[in-house]
DNA sequence: CTGACCGGTCAAAGATATTGACCTATCGAC
DNA sequence: GTCGATAGGTCAATATCTTTGACCGGTCAG
């Protein structure tokens, strides 16, 4: 059994997180129906540009989708001239993925909302609140939970 | 213009985010599937349980989706007893819903499972990171960005 | 009585994701 | 050179989710 005060607040963390993160991804959605993308499309500009000349397997890792969840848009993105592929690597199976200048601004574009959204909170809060935010954030990306306990535990 | 190294931090807590908030969801989402359910049917319970005799309209505007999103999830929820309708308050059209006992007990695994997550992140930060990682979200989930600069200014 | 509101439903449409099967090209090892 | 494994792609069927639009009944307040 929790203590009560403290489920509170770990409840008040998660609508954080869940408030938080549909604020963080409204604009770029936004910005992004206009052209007829979706969040896919972001994500698949922003690792790009991340990890250049990254591999469609690669980019399949990171994104945890399926091959076929994926070909879609990123052969939409490469038709628009957003992404490009490196040709002539070591091994000719593997495609390197680039962002072309005019993918760049797109992406540019989009996650410059999110950095200005975030770097408004993080001056609001202070250095050693984005510090802090930035600890926890890591634990709770990495940290892999036990196997939940037999059903009805709680 | 951005300060490169501080593109780089904010690049880093973009990171942390989509992949935390993945972390984050991925359990509840495997405990949901296999009764057939989504991640709309745990919000539902989850600010049902929050919002003990909240009408639709109430949590409508909570989840920010159209009702016709709402109402399939909502009635498969009542239809299995998780949810249940309170009658004959003052105002006869709106209903006011909340958790039946074992609809507690889901919401309580679901949550649960999320709690512990958070909590493990926030006992291995610290208190003093809590602290702050709960004041970045609070900005976070509150800030109204600006109209974005007209197109490409980026 | 009437307009506004709460809740619900049907229908059409589109987007998104999955699994499964199958294909080519290439690589590395034998 | 053959062969198994790998990288990438595609078609198809299926399922899910969500949206907009149009309506409906019941209820409330003036």
């Amino acid at each position: 059994m929790v203590d009560p005060s403290r489920q509170e607040t770990l409840r008040r963390a998660i609508e954080l997180l869940f408030f938080g993160y549909r604020e963080f991804t409204d604009r770029p959605d936004r910005i992004l129906e206009r052209r007829g993308l979706g969040r896919v499309h972001h994500r698949i500009l922003y690792f790009v540009g991340r990890n250049p000349a990254v591999s469609v397997k690669g980019l399949l890792e990171i994104l945890a989708v399926s091959k076929q969840a994926l070909s879609v848009p990123l052969r939409q993105l490469t038709e628009m001239k957003l992404v490009a592929v490196l040709a002539g690597t070591s091994d000719r199976r593997v495609k390197r993925l680039v962002l072309t200048p005019e993918g760049r601004r797109l992406e540019a574009d989009l996650t410059g909302t999110q950095m200005r959204r975030l770097s408004a909170a993080f001056e609001a809060a202070g250095d050693d609140d984005e510090a802090g935010w930035m600890r926890v954030m890591e634990r709770l990306a990495r940290t892999e939970l036990q196997p939940s306990s037999p059903a009805g535990a709680a």
